[in-house]
DNA sequence: AATAACTTTCTTTTT
DNA sequence: GAAAGTTATT
């Protein structure tokens, strides 16, 4: 469980400087690019930083340096990292480096979980009370549920998600409700705009903030209240900054704000990881530093200490395809090590056999621990099959990611029935548990209360103060005032006893265990495990430190992660987690899987130059994970979306440097670089024309023809060639079409079956368009 | 109102 | 193949 940091502003909190090491201590045993970064203590300060070149490391070290020298007391530091685990770690060393009487006070986290924090303090100048709750994605998507259906919008046609991911890029783009309603340009920006002003009304009356808010408050705080944004400033003189380039633009607005008075402010990143544009991140939040700060002190941090000279190689040639980078020449005193080893599979079964056999080959002969792996990929389904090889050969794993913890349904149940306790007005928790389980509250009632609210001007939980005065009446009106008691005699308790033996009262009372019980199951009896586990945790929180109380632990847990929660790094296991996930870790050995055009790259990136590049540093990053045994696998066939799909290799193994690799036979690797030709340097935002694509190289089966594995002497290889109804005139992806209406383009997606069939097509005079094959009528040229 | 049985859609990645 | 949404039945 994350420690809750003190947030002092008094600097007789901190340690005399008695008893400081010595400040060359601290910078002995780096490199003098390290050290450089580590003493250039004052103005603005931008390492750009390598893979493994040891980066959280110098930033650990430069804290460290501004304590020694007593330039700083820990209270006015303030390091922002990318995970709380990372905090967690740097804070450890920090501790080790300069003793942990001086190390106390530092603020530190990541920017949510630290303005979180800071909007407990100051949340009421924008009228939130301490204990507002914190809505994360499934959350938001519950309130704009239930707007949609009083705005009367087809949730067919418009899919929740779409509209979360519009308003929530809007609020990234500090785009106003009002404004985002002059800015609609589509259908469904148009619904966006109708139900994003009413999305910010129910968040503010529940008191809750989702995550863009807990950025998006504090600026909002600090443009209102100028003597906040001062205190601040004044507090925290020195600012640091991990992974800056994934900073979003809120982030980058928060950070220049407050490095406004001193300019103290020194950021570490590497624009080739930029991996998380789709959440916000914005890279030319790095690319652009010093353009924003003109006196800028910028040191590179190129030695590689990390890889192989091979593995190191391998991630050059990757990365070199993309454009726009700040300039790094990568070396390494490393040897040059073993070649970097490409295995085909015929399944996902035989890819996660083959690992599997590797694992333990390596094991036994080189003597490697099961901790020294990492088996990485794109998308958290495919973690399935490489389980149950692990499973069946008795290698023990963790994964990471997935369904996490505090994700799962019951946790979040719990946590809802918790949150209704310290803030009654949270609608969206206040739905989720109001009739589970069961207590014959449906979804009539349920609106029918919403609607006397609004009527009324009341909040959702308002509404059940005042039942007597709505229409409610006979069985539905005691089950409301049943549960409304129910939950107002466990809140009043919180006042007098342990939070979490209330918890666990209300959470009994209200029927959650015997739901669990009623069922029987594996399943329903790990469910309840997982409860324990929180209410356990939720103890430990409170017992743990004065001013721990029931609300501080429920706004913390929503912000952490499953790679926050796991505690087990000691344990020899195997690591597997996706791509995204291994960000900032290393290994001896690592395995890049699922190498196939669709899944890496992802079919919808491959269209979009941008997100192609972002793709391609994803593949960066996990190449350079590795220490000295790199992996990469791809595999012939997969089952996805319920049905063997057969694929190619990605486009990215053949754009590298094929000199470091080899082959399971011990053979070069054989490019095929003509398979894709695109335009090198295609415009932003613009789509990538593919000339001279083999048209059979998507092969997802269109116009329900896929013929059964028997008869006609088909190999099983050859069940998934089916690329084309015969009517629709050989349409695949690639192809050069004409459209009566739209005139020529090229066909870049296939999607949907029989007469859903539907193409994405590029046409050269009208842009991007979505066709229903069978109404489109295009033909097909050359 | 609650359950069971059916159908549809869908998968990126996550603070 | 799972999750979410829909319909039918009590």
């Amino acid at each position: 469980m994350m420690r809750q940091f003190a947030l002092s502003f008094d600097p007789e909190s901190s340690s005399s400087p008695a008893g400081l090491p010595e400040p060359e201590s601290i910078v002995a045993g780096l490199n003098e690019a390290q050290q450089q970064a580590v003493t250039a203590l004052e103005g603005p300060v931008l390492i750009v930083a390598g893979p493994g070149s040891g980066k959280t490391r110098t930033l650990t070290h430069r804290i460290a340096y501004l304590l020694a020298t007593g330039r700083a007391k820990p209270y006015q530091v303030l390091a922002l990292t990318f995970t709380n685990k990372a905090a967690r770690e740097m804070q450890e060393r920090i501790r080790h480096l300069v003793g942990p009487q001086a190390a106390r006070g530092i603020t530190m986290g990541t920017f949510h979980s630290v303005f979180a924090r800071i909007l407990r303090i100051e949340g009421e100048a924008l009228g939130y009370s301490r204990d507002f709750s914190i809505y994360d994605s499934d959350d938001s998507e519950r309130i704009l549920r239930s707007l949609m259906e009083r705005f009367r919008i087809d949730s067919k046609q418009f899919s929740v998600r779409a509209l979360r991911g519009l308003i929530s890029s809007a609020k990234n783009a500090m785009v106003s409700p009002h404004d985002y309603g002059r800015m609609v340009a589509s259908p469904i920006q148009e619904k966006a705009a109708l139900v994003y002003p009413a999305y910010e009304e129910t968040l503010s009356r529940s008191n809750a903030m989702d995550f863009d808010d807990l950025l998006l408050k504090p600026i909002a705080l600090f443009q209102g209240h100028p003597e906040v944004l001062k205190k601040y400033q004044q507090k925290w003189q020195f600012l640091h900054i991990d992974e800056y380039q994934d900073t979003n633009h809120a982030q980058y607005t928060i950070a220049k704000m407050l490095a406004a008075a001193h300019r103290n402010l020194c950021v570490v990143g590497d624009d080739a990881q930029s991996i998380y544009a789709f959440r916000g991140a914005d890279i030319a939040n790095i690319l652009s530093f010093q353009r924003d700060y003109k006196d800028a002190k910028t040191i590179r941090l190129e030695q590689n200490y990390r890889s192989t000279q091979k593995i190191l190689a391998l991630a050059e040639s990757i990365i070199k395809q993309n454009r726009d980078q700040l300039e790094k020449h990568l070396w390494t005193d490393n040897t040059e090590g073993n070649f970097v080893l490409l295995m085909e599979a015929l399944s996902e079964k035989d890819e996660a056999q083959k690992i599997e056999r590797t694992i333990r080959e390596l094991q036994t002969r080189a003597g490697h621990p099961y901790r020294d792996f990492a088996v990485l990929y794109r998308t958290n389904a495919q973690s399935r099959s490489i389980e149950d090889a692990l499973r069946r050969a008795s290698i023990p794993y963790r994964l990471i990611g997935g369904v996490s913890f505090y994700s799962r349904k019951e946790i979040k149940d719990a946590l809802a029935y918790l949150r209704l306790m310290v803030n009654p007005h949270d609608a969206a928790s206040l739905r989720r548990v109001i009739n589970y389980p069961t207590r014959g509250i449906g979804d009539k009632t349920v609106e029918m209360l919403a609607l006397f609210a609004r009527e009324r001007g009341y909040t959702l939980w308002q509404a059940l103060d005042h039942l007597d005065e709505s229409e409610l009446a006979g069985r539905a009106s005691g089950s409301v005032q049943k549960f409304h008691f129910l939950i107002n005699q466990h809140a009043a308790q919180l006042a007098t006893r342990p939070a979490d033996e209330v918890a666990r009262d209300l959470l009994q009372e209200a029927g959650l265990f015997s739901a669990f019980k009623q069922e029987q199951t594996l399943e329903s009896q790990a469910r309840w495990e997982n409860v324990q586990e929180l209410l356990n945790a939720l103890a430990e929180h409170v017992q743990a430190a004065e001013g721990n109380d029931l609300s501080t632990f429920l706004q913390e847990v929503t912000l952490l992660t499953d790679a926050d929660r796991a505690d087990d790094g000691e344990v020899n296991r195997v690591t597997l987690m996706t791509l995204h996930a291994s960000k900032g870790l290393e290994f001896p050995a690592v395995f890049v899987t699922g190498m196939e055009e669709g899944l890496f790259p992802l079919a919808k990136a491959a269209q979009d130059p941008r997100e192609l590049e972002e793709e391609r540093r994803l593949f960066y990053v996990g190449v350079t994970r590795a220490q000295e045994h790199l992996f990469l696998t791809h595999a012939r066939t997969r089952f996805r979306y319920g049905q063997h799909e057969s694929s190619l290799r990605s486009r990215f193994l053949d754009e590298v440097d094929t000199s470091v690799i080899r082959t399971e036979s011990g053979r070069a690797l054989e490019q095929k670089s003509d398979r894709f030709t695109m335009q090198p340097a295609a415009p932003a935002g613009r789509t990538i024309t593919y000339d001279g694509v083999d048209p059979h190289y998507y092969r997802t089966p269109v116009g329900g023809a896929r013929k059964g594995g028997s008869g006609r002497g088909g190999r099983d290889d050859d069940d998934n060639r089916v690329v084309y109804d015969e009517g629709e005139a050989q349409i695949v992806p690639g192809v050069a079409v004409e459209h009566q209406q739209f005139g020529r383009g090229k066909v870049l997606a296939l999607e949907g079956r029989g007469d859903m069939a539907k193409a994405t097509v590029f046409f050269h005079d009208h842009g991007q368009k979505k066709l229903v094959l069978k109404f489109a009528r295009l033909r097909r040229l050359g």
